[in-house]
DNA sequence: TTGTAGGCGTTATCAC
DNA sequence: GTGATAACGCCTACAA
């Protein structure tokens, strides 16, 4: 069988707790004892068992990161610095896909596929507020997102209204009265798809714009073809447009489409800005402005939250964080030429404690 | 502390190995022992614990997936195809980036890392054929890619040079006679650069075009704003283009900004067609021609094979596949309209027995 | 500074 | 069909 410590052991004639020393970087080890080790694990290619030390620390150092798809860049970018914070920290991250189906973030939540990493950051898009009692769990957990607020469970979300409030603003900044929205939610009232929604109508109030409801292009699943759709049953619906806020870059790129589609001219004729400053909009045809919600920063705090979590379990209260974001002008809002782009607006962020430790044995 | 096996044993009256079998589902237990080792399950609230599992089984059922980035749509996709492939044979995909860091990559094969999941697939980036000796390895590995040929693992590669041959006999069949290059590697051997461009060099000569290297692109990284710079130098050149073949679909959409930046008509003055087929390039204005290199039969093959090895070891010779890929036309290439597409050219895949099997001991 | 004993929670081997 | 018992490979006491 494969080579252990005891092999190691006996090959440099000490005994397997000196290995073991070694082996973690114990200090207080004579020199030559350690170099005998040393040697005897060179020639023997002796490989720590990690599953072994798992189950004998209680730790596996892997955290899981479950989020909707991959292919939805946001989330690839997401996990993208999710894994690079996590490896700072000495951990490994398990990507869990829900594809936003509910049965699989439920089972996530209910433990029966964990047990294996140390914690979960959460992404969820299939539950929602009034699931949050399912949140409740017996592991440390981050969620991310605006699905569910008031979780037992640290949070770490996004400035929506604010941002969305300042996106539309500056739509209308450049003198543009006609602001459509693409990919709201009607009759929802958490969400990120509400949250954005209600910022840009406190956008419109603070630019002195009436709310026209002939505007407001619905959208189930923010993809770069639903936005696409919506967009042009906006564009076909004969309403007078002048500027579109997507609320997120695929469907903002999926907007840039259907208006190209019909020969109008962006930022000309109509100004488009979306939602998540994902690098896409950098690199279309014109270059999208955008909200940078901060994924870099959400990311690292995620980790951070869940480490502190891991080592402290339920000894402190939760916490909710939230990072700066920023509006990036970029040539869909004639903010920038030749790629460049420009900051035009930046609502800070904050943190707080929200609740009180809670038992967590489920 | 957690609830064991043998917690419920105690509760249901019966032995720790009943209820090993009654979780395991072990068929021969008489339903009625079944039943109240259920109920003690329920009651307690037992979950397995996978960290002995995995230790005493000597398996964990996870395998390593190691990419370059996530944040390049292309892998990002990949994760997204082998996570789903893993899961329907009940595989949990651990990601690592290497960030095509020489270093990262050898760390990777060395296994100083690992042991912690049953297998690998591997995309290198860093590694060329001069490291192949280092894929000599104790675990079982999947290698993905054209960095490094007739390594001792299994192979999933695609059919480079005949795609790049059909993409560029596509410009040429359009009638484009100044067809551009962008993302070669001068000098390099072997590798997606050097296999495309000999594709499209290949593809020139079928179309009776002569080669000229003032048309061709230089690009290190495949990126974005590489392919975007790339383009630009060459419009910048001065020289006569017709037609762009950009030797992925990330530098595809930089050539596009790069050309849109120049004023320039695409497909009306310069058709272009990328390679990967990725997401975006169907989402752009205009929608980008791609070759489709099949990367959701990768996936799943890269699954199979991974799964074969580690069931079989090093019993069975090495095997080499390449999936079926096809040219798949749009409106840059001024087959379609209105996000619609067409397959225009295909590429037989195939497979292969490359090696006889090889003493794994490191 | 190093060694010994014991157990982490599970599965495998064998009896019964 | 079910039960005792010994591994799996490591780490944490504690002792020397």
């Amino acid at each position: 069988m494969r080579v252990t410590m005891h092999d190691v052991a006996q090959r440099a004639g000490v005994s397997i707790k000196t290995v073991s020393n070694v082996v973690n970087g114990y200090p207080h080890i004579r020199p030559e004892t350690r170099e005998r080790v040393e040697d005897a694990i060179e020639h023997l290619g002796y490989r720590l068992n990690t599953t072994a030390r798992n189950l004998r620390t209680q730790r596996t150092d892997m955290i899981t990161l479950a989020v909707p798809e991959l292919r939805l860049p946001y989330f690839a970018e997401l996990a993208d610095s999710v894994i690079r914070s996590a490896e700072e920290q000495g951990l490994t991250v398990l990507i869990e896909q829900t594809g936003s189906v509910r049965e699989r973030e439920i089972e996530l939540l209910d433990g029966r596929r964990r047990h294996l990493t140390d914690g979960v950051i959460f992404s969820p898009l299939a539950l929602g507020q009034d699931d949050v009692g399912l949140f409740a769990v017996d592991f440390p957990l981050v969620v991310l997102g605006e699905r569910v607020f008031d979780a037992p469970a640290d949070h770490v979300t996004m400035n929506n209204v604010a941002a969305a409030r300042a996106a539309t603003l500056h739509l209308a900044s450049l003198g543009r009265r006609r602001i459509a929205v693409v990919g709201a939610h009607e009759g929802e009232l958490v969400g990120s798809a509400a949250l954005r929604t209600e910022g840009y109508r406190q956008g419109l109030r603070a630019a002195g714009l009436p709310y026209d409801p002939t505007l407001v292009g619905e959208a189930g699943l923010w993809h770069r073809s639903t936005g696409s759709e919506a967009m042009g049953r906006l564009l076909d619906s004969g309403v007078e447009i002048d500027a579109v806020f997507a609320l997120n870059d695929a469907m903002a790129l999926g907007a840039l489409h259907a208006l190209h589609a019909r020969r109008i001219d962006v930022p000309g004729d109509v100004a488009l800005i979306g939602f998540d400053d994902v690098d896409d909009v950098r690199y279309s045809v014109p270059t999208i402005s955008s909200v940078d919600p901060g994924r870099e920063q959400i990311a690292r705090t995620a980790v951070d939250l869940l480490v502190e979590r891991i080592a402290d379990g339920d000894e402190r209260p939760f916490r909710r964080v939230i990072p700066d974001s920023r509006v990036v002008g970029r040539e869909s809002t004639g903010d920038a030429t030749e790629g460049s782009e420009t900051v035009v607006a930046m609502q800070p962020g904050g943190n707080e404690e929200i609740e009180a430790p809670v038992s967590a044995t489920a």
